[in-house]
RNA sequence: GAUUCAGUAGCUCAGUAGGUAGAGCACAUCCCUUUUAAGGAUGGGGUCCUGGGUCCGAAUCCCAGCUGGAUCACCA
């Protein structure tokens, strides 16, 4: 990167770093610092009386500096919080060569630096715990002026807020606004909860393939690529259902994965194009069973996380507390709209839909016009985590005919904040049914149905080795996590949300510019200017350009010798 | 995809009869031995998102584009 492109702070810091290596200090050094304190557990333990944490040792950035002669304060953040500095003049230069305090901490040491101090932990007139540096060592220097976020009585000013700075610069997001920490610490202890529920019920995580030669398991548009040796199209798979079933046939009794998923659709606050999902298969077990697992488990993610089963979500209380209201899908429909469309077939469907102000199209069969008529009517009122069972047939093309009710498969999602947070079923084991199912898809597929499953032999191969009653769950983990967390936005739980490649200019190499005669040292000027590309400078006036470029040459102090104006226009020229 | 709002200094934001671009914090220089977002003084810092247009003159008005937010529709 040339000089001139950086910012008079970037500069600045940039001077700071050559000072200190005129003054013998490597600004980053290779040894390890030792730390026996954090600034958390400081402010928790310190106590006045019992003169505790007298020769502490801690680390962390240089979150805020303010000097007042001999003596100086600042803040230091490490992972667990902050805590107050006093640099006192006399206490760390000791001799009396005085560099370190008055050239090295107050010249040379800027916000954003991390820093290793030693000293004692003391309290200060205003009644703030502090350490009393005694020694202090640069770790790293920060080349990058940091937003200076400030906080009085819980009230921020100057705070980081633009949304997509904030996901474009995570790592800044995270050092400039605690809260942030504290979502992805919750989001790790919901995965943790669930890992741990899991392993002491016996049953085994395992791996499955992401790339995949047939995507399944779930409607979905899946991403595709190719792989060059085997001259083979492989999709990123949209869920790991059709795997881990066939781990079951192989006699896996309890498996689970928590899974990158891949599904090229839109994105918005609820999705992001990978996303996380835990898919957990148990033999022997049928979809009532899951419903009272999904239950316990989420019960007690809820409690780990926030230590109660209540969570405050936007304007509600959501109180996860067992048990969960339980509605059929028609019995749902039929308690939010008063209609019972149990018995209608298609064509009364799509008239109960449009009646309804649903949006239905053409390709809808059946069963998406059921859904529709769900989603519409329904999930908006389903605040408090509820279970809708019992599903149509045609949408759900892996789940088990219902015991009792033709026309319905064992299927129940857990609706939560009007968000879908999981979907399971009794798992269909039938493979001649399961055959025709993945047949009624590929006519669906026909009609124009873009996200109908394909028909996946390997899989159906494995059903038909004998694959035992199995009850089969997917529930979502980003969901999950956004629910827990009292997050608006997915962005807000993923750390590196998708985002639109940003747009740079183009720019013509040095080669191109210095081809025409211009001299090195000027190109970085010409571009600064604005002539990023050989093309733009064809069409400049040369009068402007050379005013231009003496401009910045003494804006910028770079203190080259002024080109003639004869030979600017030669430059021009010269581009044919 | 639709609608709508926005893009000005490192950060948060002002900026209308179109007429030399502002504040606070941050940064620099100087003064100061304990400050609680902020000690005092002085100073530097801008492609006003990009490209066209109108105009003597555009951050401002018009058109197009880029990017983002919000709301809505579809997938988890």
């Amino acid at each position: 990167m040339s000089l001139i492109e950086l910012s008079e702070q970037e500069l600045v810091r940039r001077q700071a770093l050559e000072e200190l290596q005129k003054l013998g200090i490597n600004a980053y050094p290779a040894e390890k610092f030792e730390i026996n304190a954090t600034t958390s557990e400081i402010l928790t333990f310190y106590n006045e009386e019992s003169k505790n944490y007298q020769n502490v040792s801690i680390a962390g950035r240089v979150m805020s500096r303010r000097i007042m002669g001999s003596a100086s304060f600042a803040e230091l953040q490490d992972e667990k919080g902050r805590i107050q500095l006093y640099f006192n003049r006399d206490s760390i230069c000791t001799g009396e060569d005085k560099t370190l305090y008055n050239t090295v901490f107050k010249r040379l040491v800027d916000i954003g630096d991390i820093i290793g101090v030693t000293g004692y932990v003391f309290t200060t007139k205003m009644g703030e715990i502090s350490i009393h540096v005694s020694d202090f060592k640069m770790l790293s220097k920060s080349l990058r002026p940091l937003p200076i976020v400030k906080e009085k009585d819980g009230q921020l000013f100057d705070a980081f807020t633009d949304p997509e700075q904030r996901y474009r610069n995570r790592s800044l997001d995270l050092i400039v606004n605690p809260n942030v920490k504290e979502t992805f610490i919750k989001r790790t202890k919901v995965v943790n909860t669930m890992r741990n529920y899991l392993n002491e019920k016996g049953y085994l995580e395992v791996e499955t393939p992401i790339l995949q030669p047939l995507y399944g398991g779930a409607a979905a548009r899946p991403f595709k690529t190719h792989h060059n040796a085997l001259d083979q199209t492989l999709y990123m798979r949209i869920a790991n259902e059709l795997y881990l079933k066939r781990l079951v046939v192989g006699g896996f009794d309890g498996v689970y994965e928590f899974s990158k998923d891949f599904r090229n659709e839109g994105m918005d606050r609820f999705h992001n194009p990978e996303f996380t999902q835990m898919e957990l298969y148990v033999a022997y077990k049928d979809y009532y069973w899951m419903m009272d697992l999904v239950e316990e488990m989420v019960e007690q993610v809820a409690l780990a996380v926030n230590g109660t089963t209540q969570v405050q979500v936007g304007d509600n209380v959501i109180d996860f507390k067992r048990p969960w209201k339980r509605y059929t899908m028609y019995s749902a429909i039929q308690e939010f709209t008063g209609i019972d469309i149990s018995q209608m077939n298609e064509a009364e469907l799509r008239e109960t839909a449009l009646k309804l102000k649903v949006g239905i199209d053409e390709t809808m069969g059946k069963g998406k016009l059921i859904d529709s008529i769900f989603g519409d009517t329904c999930e908006a009122k389903l605040i408090q985590p509820t279970f809708i069972m019992d599903y149509p047939i045609e949408m759900s093309p892996l789940a088990k005919k219902h015991r009792t009710t033709e026309g319905l498969v064992e299927r129940f999602e857990a609706i939560c904040n009007s968000k879908e947070i999981c979907n399971a079923f009794s798992e269909l084991n039938d493979p001649i049914d399961q055959r025709q199912r993945f047949e009624g898809q590929l006519e669906l597929g026909k009609r124009g149905d873009d996200e109908a499953m394909v028909l996946d032999e390997d899989f159906l191969k494995a059903l038909e080795f004998g694959m035992p009653p199995t009850a089969g769950l997917g529930i979502g983990i980003d969901r999950l996590s956004m629910i827990m967390t009292n997050s608006a936005s997915i962005q807000d739980v993923l750390f590196f949300p998708q985002m639109r490649a940003e747009k740079k200019a183009a720019k013509d190499d040095n080669e191109k510019y210095t081809a025409l005669g211009i001299p090195a040292a000027w190109v970085g000027v010409i571009q600064k200017a604005g002539y990023n590309t050989i093309e733009q400078l064809k069409n400049a006036n040369p009068n402007k350009l050379h005013q231009e470029m003496c401009g910045l040459n003494k804006k910028l102090k770079l203190e080259l010798p002024n080109p003639k104006i004869e030979e600017v226009k030669v430059w021009v020229e010269n581009i044919s």
